[in-house]
DNA sequence: CAAAATGGGATATACT
DNA sequence: GAGTATATCCCATTTT
């Protein structure tokens, strides 16, 4: 067992901790920022901006959701210690052991919960999100993946001009009943695609 | 084995 | 009051 030795993708939270291998492109990171700043401006997008640690401001502000909050992350060079992009363009992410309890942490203060916020707690309502199939978990550890769906939503004008992206994990719009069905789905196209030899245990 | 991750039922809250 | 979206608890199972 523990026989770390893929070459293709490192994988990130194993005990590699190669962060920078999977950053590497800042450059992308930077791209996509300023496109998410257009997103701001998107009139449909009533994401809000909600001023960052406010417990208890904005009435009418709809309230941030919890993959709002960590697609915004995402997008937040800050935050590269806590949560960050596997495959971007798919909306597969994943947390970063070491801080995600933080990330959790600072989620609380946003929606200004009585108690801290932490990581069981929000993956548990991560969890849910697997019902809806708004975001589902795959296989890699710490490694959760948008729908196609939210992504889109979520999505700058960016990808929806070019949504052909999405296509080689989400093949079926239908709906997300099958769940078990199409996370092996997803699992098997992501090993696949990304460190395909391994076949641990 | 221990720790980290993962999973999910049950109940509580806050808000529409 | 109903339904949604977590929040909180808490405990069990799996993976590392």
């Amino acid at each position: 067992q523990a026989s770390p030795s893929y070459c293709a993708a490192p994988s990130v939270e194993e005990q590699g901790y190669s962060w920078r291998n999977v950053i590497n492109s800042a450059a992308d990171f930077y791209a996509d920022e300023t496109v998410y700043h257009t997103l701001q401006n998107t009139p449909e997008s009533q994401v809000m901006h909600a001023a960052a640690g406010q417990p208890k401001a904005g009435k009418g502000r709809k309230k941030l959701r919890l993959f709002e909050y960590l697609h915004e992350s995402l997008y937040d060079p800050a935050m590269a210690n806590c949560i960050q992009w596997v495959d971007k363009p798919n909306g597969v992410f994943q947390f970063v052991s070491k801080n995600k309890e933080k990330l959790a942490e600072l989620w609380g203060e946003r929606k200004g919960n009585r108690k801290i916020m932490t990581y069981q707690k929000m993956a548990r309502a991560l969890r849910n999100y697997g019902r809806t199939g708004e975001i589902i978990k795959i296989r890699r550890k710490l490694t959760y993946q948008f729908s196609a769906v939210v992504l889109k939503r979520l999505a700058p004008a960016y990808f929806l001009g070019k949504e052909t992206i999405y296509h080689p994990y989400i093949q079926s719009n239908q709906e997300y009943q099958c769940a078990d069905d199409w996370t092996s789905y997803n699992n098997y196209m992501y090993n696949n695609g990304y460190a395909l030899q391994h076949a641990n245990s």
